[in-house]
DNA sequence: TCTGGGGTCCTAGGACCC
DNA sequence: TCTGGGGTCCTAGGACCC
């Protein structure tokens, strides 16, 4: 397969179309479902953004990323839902599985992107038209998921993606092999994904709007402008080139959980309390997916929006809660006394995850005990059994430990 | 009138080692 | 007494995606 030249390769890209708003609709028939007007993510006061939209409301201007209250105020009659978290992850397993019986090779590119590959597959499809293929392929998903997805295909993994964009919903775009060149044309540079606002202004200030713009330029001007990568990239995508694969995901790297709170909280004791119960919610998801780690963050956006965070690493990797929330405290505490001042956000993370065991020892004088005992570690799997028995409300954060208990 | 939550990747600079 | 590079690990911040 390395060995596939890639003007032969058949890659597809499925999209679900409004996704969120779907799933919103199929899990509340008889609410949601009903509702013309509907608006996933957010409360209609408070803070909160618009995840998805259904097309109606989109009429009055309302988009993903816009404040809700402002959507609200846009599209007074709409119906606002939080996000079907549930449904949300079922439909993505559903979908997945019809996908997989099109193609050995499916990559989950997000909860509501699949990328598959096709090459090689010719003969197992009797020469079927790849658009012929896409079709059927989204009759089967709307058939038994419910689920509507738009199909981009192309010997380019980008170019399938931009395509799958081109009649949406429902739609079916295949580019023809040798044509992927001019297929780029038509895009500006924001239609690109991985161009976002900051590049695409960047690229404004030189004069550039467009990918027929970009095109006109050699791969050296444009090294030279924006440095050798990006430079490099952005030439090969203008002219239709991106030779990335598609392949199983790779293994996730950090775990993080953040909380933006109604109002700016000053209150040191307070933001303690709220650290507790994320490096609570932190630590159970890392233990879910059977990870530990070796770098904690804590993260805190200021009243005025300034994002700052500060980590530390430690020298064995942990997983229970009592070590996460105990260096997370430190970190905060460095926080707090660089700049005062409400908080907005509040997050903890955990990054250069292992998987193994905890208990084995790391070097000829074992772990450190004082960073992550085996009692903490027992003590998060209690927390972690009652919590999947009785639900999530079932443990309170009460106090911890703040510093590690030392044996002298 | 404001600006969510969960991630990934990149860059730049400093520490430290060879 | 002065002068190197290169590699790795770590931290902080920022852009970007869905």
């Amino acid at each position: 397969m390395d060995t596939t030249p890639d003007g032969t390769r058949r890659i597809l890209l499925a999209d679900c179309d409004s996704y969120f708003v779907r799933c919103a609709m199929l899990a509340d028939p008889e609410g949601a479902g009903r509702a013309e007007l509907l608006i996933v993510g957010g409360k209609a006061t408070g803070r909160g953004v618009v995840t998805s939209a259904s097309y109606a409301a989109r009429k009055y201007g309302v988009h993903a990323g816009m404040p809700s209250s402002q959507a609200m105020r846009l599209c007074p009659g709409a119906m606002l839902v939080p996000v079907p978290g549930e449904m949300v992850g079922r439909k993505h397993d559903e979908v997945r599985a019809v996908l997989d019986r099109f193609s050995p090779v499916v990559e989950a590119a997000s909860v509501d992107e699949f990328y598959l590959d096709l090459t090689g597959t010719e003969r197992l499809y009797g020469g079927e038209p790849l658009e012929d293929t896409a079709r059927r392929m989204q009759a089967a998903v709307m058939d038994e998921t419910g689920i509507a997805i738009s199909v981009g295909a192309s010997t380019q993994r980008m170019l399938a993606k931009m395509a799958a964009s081109v009649n949406k919903p429902m739609g079916v775009f295949v580019v023809p092999p040798g044509r992927e060149e001019e297929f780029m044309l038509r895009f500006e540079l924001g239609d690109i994904p991985g161009v976002g606002p900051a590049f695409q202004e960047s690229l404004r200030r030189r004069g550039a709007r467009t990918v027929r713009d970009i095109a006109a330029l050699d791969e050296d001007t444009l090294a030279a402008w924006l440095g050798d990568s990006r430079g490099r990239w952005l030439h090969a995508v203008a002219h239709g080139r991106d030779p990335s694969r598609v392949h199983e995901r790779s293994p996730q790297k950090s775990v993080s959980t953040e909380r933006t709170f109604p109002v700016d909280i000053d209150d040191d004791e307070e933001l303690r309390a709220r650290l507790l119960s994320l490096a609570g919610e932190t630590g159970a998801a890392l233990r879910e997916d059977g990870h530990r780690g070796r770098t904690i963050t804590v993260r805190v956006r200021d009243g005025d929006f300034t994002d700052r965070s500060r980590s530390r690493t430690v020298p064995q990797p942990v997983q229970s809660d009592r070590a996460i929330y105990g260096v997370a405290l430190e970190l905060l505490a460095e926080l707090r006394a660089r700049r005062r001042g409400g908080v907005r956000l509040l997050g903890v993370g955990v990054s250069r995850l292992s998987t193994g065991d905890a208990d084995a020892p790391l070097t000829f004088f074992g772990p450190d005990e004082s960073l992550e005992s085996p009692r903490d570690r027992t003590l998060s799997e209690v927390s972690d059994r009652l919590r999947r028995r009785f639900g999530k409300g079932a443990i309170v954060p009460g106090r911890i430990a703040p510093t590690p208990p030392r044996k002298e």
